[in-house]
DNA sequence: GATAAACTAACGAACGTTCGTTTTAAACAC
DNA sequence: GTGTTTAAAACGAACGTTCGTTAGTTTATC
C-alpha cells in the first residue's frame, strides 16, 4: 500500500475512498486489470481479421510489448507464485485455460494438426513465461527476444533457418 | 519469520540464536542452501562419470525430482521475482551463468554444434522454468512432465516420435 | 558449573485501517 | 456573476495489529 500511495500520489487513507474493501479489493482490482490488459494487448489478436499466421504473430509480438521485451514481469505470474495465490488461483487458471484453448484453435486453423493444438499452445505459453523467468534469474532479458523467435519457428511462422 | 518459527517449532526469538543477522541472514542462508540443493540434486550430474547423454538425462530427471514433479517451486525463481531480489540478484545470476556454461559444455560433448551449446542450454532452462511458471498459472503440474520429455527430444536424447 | 539453546516478555517501527475534517468542484438559487 | 448547497475526493491523525528485533531468564547438555 505504501507503493500504491507513492505511485498515485495519494495518502493511504485516500485509497480507501476508491477501494473501500481495502488491500484485498486493491489486489483483486490489479489482478482483473492485468487480465484485461493481457486480453487487450495480447490475446485479443487471436480473433481479429486476417489469416491465422498473422494473428499468432500478433500475439507473440503483443507479449513482447506487454512485457516491454522482458523488462517487466507479468503480475499474474508473480501472484501465482505468491502466498496470496489461493484467493485468485481459480480465476487465473480459468483465464489461462481459456487463452490456451483459443490459441490452440488458431494454431489448428493455421495448419497445426488438431491433436497437437493444445500441447503446442501450452508449449508456446511455457516458452514465453519461461523466458521471463530465466531472464529474471539471469538479471537480463536478451533471452526473451530469442525465445520469441524460437517460438515463431517452432510454430512454423518462420521458416528461416537457425543461422540467420 | 512466523512461517520459519512454525516450521522449526522454535520461538521467533530462538531463531536469532542461530541467525544473529536476523531476517537478512535467514534469507541469505535459504538462498545459498537452495543453490547447494540445486547443485546436489541437479547440476552435479553434469560432471559425473558416464557418457554425456546419461548426464544430461540425469540433470532433467534431477530437476523433476527437485521440484517434485512441478508441485514445488524453485526458491531462486521466487526470490528473483520479488522485491528483495536486489540483494541476491548478482549471486543468483552468476550461479545460473555458471550452470548454463556447464550444461552447454556437456551438450557440445554430447554432439551439439559448439555454437549452439549456449543457446540450447539456455533454451533447456527456459523450458524447465517455463513449465513451472505455467503450472502455477494453471494450478496444475501435469505439463511439467510433458516439458521434460519435450526437452529430451529437443536435445536429441529421445528419438521417439511425438505420437508415442 | 559453564556453554549452548531454548524460552517469555517487551519494544519500536511498519502495516492496514478507521475517523473526522478540509478541500474541490459541480449544481443550483438568487 | 455571486453566493449557497452538496457530494466527491482529498487530507492528517490516530488506532490496533503484525513484524522484526532485543533483553533477560530458564532449561538443557556436557
Amino acid at each position: 500500500m505504501a507503493v500504491l500511495s507513492h505511485a498515485t500520489g495519494l495518502q493511504k487513507a485516500s485509497l480507501y475512498h476508491h477501494f473501500p474493501g481495502g488491500k484485498n479489493e486493491m489486489l483483486e482490482t490489479a489482478v482483473l486489470a492485468t487480465i484485461v490488459e493481457l486480453e487487450r494487448r495480447v490475446f485479443r489478436f487471436l480473433e481479429t481479421n486476417g489469416d491465422a499466421a498473422d494473428r499468432i504473430g500478433q500475439v507473440l509480438e503483443g507479449f513482447d510489448v506487454y512485457t516491454n521485451g522482458g523488462r517487466r514481469s507479468c503480475l499474474l505470474a508473480v501472484i501465482a507464485q505468491s502466498s496470496v495465490a489461493e484467493n485468485f488461483q481459480s480465476r487465473i487458471s480459468a483465464q489461462f485455460d481459456a487463452w490456451i484453448a483459443r490459441l490452440s484453435k488458431t494454431l489448428v486453423e493455421f495448419g497445426c494438426e488438431p491433436n497437437r493444438g493444445d500441447s503446442l499452445a501450452l508449449e508456446t505459453l511455457e516458452t514465453l513465461y519461461g523466458s521471463l523467468a530465466v531472464g529474471r534469474l539471469l538479471g537480463s532479458f536478451e533471452n526473451v527476444s530469442f525465445a520469441l523467435r524460437r517460438s515463431r519457428r517452432n510454430i512454423g511462422l518462420d521458416t528461416t533457418p537457425d543461422f540467420l
